[in-house]
DNA sequence: GTTTATTGAGAGCAGTGCTCTCTTTAATCA
DNA sequence: TGATTAAAGAGAGCACTGCTCTCAATAAAC
């Protein structure tokens, strides 16, 4: 008789919950009645699940009734935690992002605050890493869109931009530093209506760098992005390239050079 | 009785058929018994279906019975003419991979053989407007590879390295005509492996340029296609940018001079 | 005109996402 | 402690998918 009278509400409870036990694996310890309790333990196991099924066999191929069997639990069941498969696939995502940004932190943070051309490249380096460690999520979050399925930015977006937020943060510090110019060669005009665009992105996150090295630093972002993805996704040959993180640092540091930054060892 | 004796054969015929037909549309003038030129146009019809079907919902929701009821025919009996989803999926591959090569070269070579640099802004533009016009078809080259869908490299390397040897052609007459070059700072060292690898892509298509430009023009094409994705698969948020063409024109211009070519229009 | 290879139809299997109803379980309140 | 009630699981069912198998119709080839 109680049957489902809001099913909004339980929905929301789970966004909210999950959305918090997604990072590490709290929640467990957290207060709360123990309905509330158990439910968050079993949406972690569902995620948990999801990530492993993920992992495995690829996102397109994430099957909720998997899931509930992994669960030992009968399909219908796991909507009463996760409104549909494209709610898990956004929960996987932004967890995906989460740990990304998390490792790229770490890697950054672990390089001295004034060697910037180091943070450049533990930045590239924790992308590729992570990236070539979990090729399925990382293509969930930097491949094709999954058919039908729209990420809902406003979820999504915030973990989904700590990576360029990294990258901003260690280009502007050098700059300030006075470690970030064209290098006696300035790039390409800026046209207008491309200087609008980068003088709010500079207003917005309160950067100093100038159009021309902020435009060259949304080149070595996508740059990035674009070997760790030719690699990923295999678009290299089978035998091109051996030796792929010989080839990618190279390419890292010529990205270093590109966005203005000292090349690290190098002398001025 | 006759039944299916050596379902091999049809299948070869299949694919044999379609390779030719995958161009543009010929093969219906094409001589043969009468079977075999309806055979041909059938295939040809299911491959213009797909096509369709790709470009409108994505490639992982292509459907053969979904193909089949537009052809007006049972799902079944589709398989009478393609082997798989995944046959399906080949035969995609490649006509987009061709429709791709057959663009680029015609943008290229709309440009005077002696301006490598303007006809390197040509390829890239072409991959571009293409890519914008056929997102889905791009995703299915460039995106996250369709899970448990494993591409036949014999059937796809050709088509699929017509870009990147429309590249090397442009940066290798650029070499012989005295007009590649570091320009006066040479990039970080190329370690052992590395070189072996762009020795034997060297050999293997007679090029002349030296190993630190071979690399730059092996960034440049990863980062070409990472900027395309990037905008292809939204990964620039909603309003960060909003004349793309200039970002992708200046992330252009930026990557002919990492590769070495005098920026298009620029004074010695 | 007969033979025979080819093609399409249809049923069927195992899987998917998702909904609906019914029953069981377990937390909560009197 | 015992009754109430909210939450959770079970199970059937719908519409869809890829793919296989068998059988009947068709049309080319001899």
């Amino acid at each position: 008789m109680p049957e489902d009278k809001n099913p909004e509400d339980k929905n929301a409870a789970v966004s909210e919950t999950t959305g918090e036990a997604v990072g590490p694996s709290a929640a467990a310890t957290r207060p709360g009645t123990p309905r509330e309790r158990a439910r968050a333990r079993t949406v972690a196991d569902i995620l948990r699940l999801g990530r492993e099924q993920l992992a495995l066999h690829g996102a397109a191929a994430l099957s909720l009734r998997a899931v509930a069997r992994d669960l030992g639990v009968v399909s219908s069941a796991v909507y009463r935690y996760v409104e549909s498969r494209e709610e898990l696939l956004t929960l996987l995502l932004i967890d995906a992002y989460n740990e990304l940004g998390d490792e790229v932190d770490a890697a950054v943070a672990a390089v001295p605050e004034g060697d910037f051309g180091g943070r450049f490249a533990a930045l590239g380096g924790a992308v590729r890493g992570w990236a070539l460690r979990e090729p399925s999520r990382y293509a969930l979050l930097f491949g094709s869109p999954v058919p039908g399925y729209r990420a809902p930015a406003e979820r999504t977006t915030a973990p989904g931009t700590r990576v360029i937020s990294a990258l901003m943060t260690i280009l502007d510090g050098a700059f300030r530093a006075g470690q970030l110019s064209a290098q006696g060669r300035p790039g390409p005009a800026v046209p207008a209506g491309l200087a609008r665009d980068l003088a709010k992105i500079r207003l917005e996150f309160g950067l100093a760098v100038p159009d021309d090295l902020l435009a060259r630093g949304a080149l070595a972002w996508t740059s990035l992005f674009g070997a760790v993805s030719f690699e990923v996704f295999g678009q290299y040959g089978e035998d091109s390239f051996t030796d792929r993180g010989q080839l990618f640092d190279h390419h890292l540091a010529v990205l270093a050079d590109v966005a203005g930054l000292r090349a690290a060892g190098a002398v001025p």
